[in-house]
DNA sequence: ACTAACTCTGTAATCCATTACATAGATTAT
DNA sequence: ATAATCTATGTAATGGATTACAGAGTTAGT
């Protein structure tokens, strides 16, 4: 294919390299001259297939084939202002429960035509910021939060406009911030999980809570208080790891009057608590039962498999996607609040209280 | 600030929603009119400002921080042809060890002042392809591969230009595919892996293996058999999740001469494989050893904690997009294979045969 | 047969930032 | 003092695609 020379000189900066080689991209104008027809006519046949004749519509099929072309989606994301692309912000890729969202995610972004941008923030709120900030340059249409805490930028909104932002908050639910979100009910999952313990006759049960800033541990910490009344509660903060489990257990179970059970707020922190009584000789459940959070997959394969209160993380994903197509779409009126269905799911990692 | 009239009628549709609102984007154009200057200075001012004189620096700095100005990435990249993102594909994020590795490719990325695209393949050929095309629109600088298969487009570039692709292989060594790889010697690993079962005195072992189809799996395939020369070998074939394992480990548990150790290719087909067991009465490690693959978070806190074979994850992602770095800066000159240091972890998984 | 109403394409402005080249003004050299 | 050399900025072309508007060519209506 042969290039225009450019009445201007071009840049001086190395092209792309790679493609330099395998695949000099060809460009619409390219595509127009071989085909006979306009760029305009080119877009058309990409965009509106209909509006042209046959005929046209073929030569552009044809050049488009021989050219190997392929649209630069910068120079039409630059015109049409949308990027097809969603943001996703973690707190931590590498654990299992946001990794089954984002796969939710994924799936049905790509269905609606977006790519997934990933911003591992590492529990950092400059890095947090940073994600904010690739928003208002225009790297993403919308931002999908997962991660903790609210980008600082948010806060230049008054809650009552927020829902027009394209910010959709997934599992930390506060009304009061006047963004979207999808979530379960915390409150009443972790109610459901303590009273189940309480019935099994323990009188003694660890909280092993997870950030305390987050909503999400604020509703749970709230729900297990009142499952376990007249229980006595002790409560530890954890980060959702499974190293910060066992760190917790272990100092609920060295010290005075230790707890027959635990309710943890996710699953790696409930095997972190198992793993930490196996150490000490206590056998799950015998001597200590305990209750995770999320239904992980290695939950139920775990020995033995886990408590726990399913969430269903894939829908989470999909769900946030969709609330930010409607916001896109410019048909949300309100913050929507969407929340999902958790079921407690009782595996063999909970007992009767030892006697 | 006011926006300048456009002599020419803008685009009839809707502008970003959620901006119009809360963050009303200021353009260059607006910057350089509010602080007296020209768009180019401007420019220089974000990317070279040292050849700004000082007083011209500050009145634009004071003119950015007022209109709280981001440049517009979409316009930058269209001129630079770059786009400072990087593609990452995985075949399923969910799967803890392609999580870790892709932790490690945000931590550098990030570093280097790029954004991660997140391709999920699901392990879908047309997902892979429509990955690749994504590069070729110019949607990425290059393409980070932990996804089994080669994009179909790849092949259109003979072997030996294709270390000029921005292009990186994970994990899955070929070198005659003629690109860049970070990876371990798996041949070795897995060769080590089976020695020590039968240094246990294992005769018969199972190895539950991945999509036959990666050169990853064909290398741990060669190593095992290396190291079980002697030995009887069972294979089959799974897909690295638990579920694959617990299925792979039942028929071969089910059938005749059942094997005494398995050595899997992934953790989570070692927990499957441990689970199956569990079920069948069998103890682990008294009635069956097994050896994974990896040492995923979870590993040392399974019970039992499992003996594995430990791989660099996030060092894995990181020399990845090191890689990725050179071949984008144009200082590579043939393709580059990495192999970084793996180790065989003795836990609690493995014991001596039994009698 | 002649105008009105459509259809299909083309022309050119536009999105935003970058940078090659031009230029005004200041500095140094002779 | 005059020419030569720098420095700091501005002007305007450019990247690639989209689309409002204009215009040529058809078809339909009276």
């Amino acid at each position: 294919m042969q290039r225009r020379r450019p009445p201007y000189p071009p840049l001086a900066g190395p092209r792309y390299l790679g493609y330099a080689i395998s695949m000099p991209t060809a460009t619409m104008q390219d595509v127009a001259a071989r085909a006979g027809v306009s760029t305009a006519t080119v877009s058309r046949a990409l965009s509106t297939p209909d509006i042209l004749t046959p005929a046209t519509l073929e030569k552009v099929r044809l050049a488009i084939e021989a050219l190997n072309y392929a649209p630069n989606l910068a120079g039409k994301g630059l015109r049409t202002r949308r990027t097809n692309r969603l943001l996703v912000t973690v707190p931590d890729i590498s654990n299992p429960f946001y990794s089954s969202v984002i796969r939710g995610v994924e799936e049905l972004a790509q269905t609606a035509g977006y790519a997934v941008l990933l911003g591992d923030t590492r529990h950092d709120r400059d890095r947090e910021e940073e994600c904010a900030l690739l928003l208002r340059q225009n790297e993403a249409d919308g931002m999908i939060l997962l991660a903790q805490r609210l980008p600082q930028s948010l806060a230049q909104t008054p809650p009552r406009d927020r829902y027009r932002l394209p910010i959709v908050n997934g599992c930390n639910f506060n009304p009061r911030l006047g963004i979207s979100t999808v979530h379960i009910d915390n409150v009443t999952a972790s109610r459901e999980a303590v009273e189940y313990l309480v019935s099994l006759g323990h009188t003694r049960i660890g909280i092993i809570s997870g950030p305390s800033a987050s909503p999400l541990c604020r509703d749970r910490l709230r729900g297990a208080r009142t499952g376990g009344r007249g229980a006595e509660l002790r409560t530890a903060t954890g980060d959702f790891t499974i190293d910060s489990g066992e760190r917790c257990a272990g100092k609920l179970l060295d010290g005075d009057r230790p707890p027959t059970a635990f309710f943890c707020f996710s699953d790696e922190m409930a095997i972190g608590v198992i793993s930490a009584a196996h150490r000490r000789g206590l056998r799950c459940p015998q001597d200590v039962s305990v209750v995770g959070f999320d239904d992980i997959r290695v939950a139920k394969s775990f020995i033995p498999p886990l408590t726990t209160i399913q969430q269903p993380m894939r829908e989470i994903g999909r769900q946030t996607v969709k609330l930010m197509l409607e916001i896109l779409g410019g048909r949300v009126s309100k913050p929507i609040f969407v929340t999902l269905p958790h079921q407690l799911i009782i595996r063999e990692s909970t007992g009767p209280a030892p006697r």
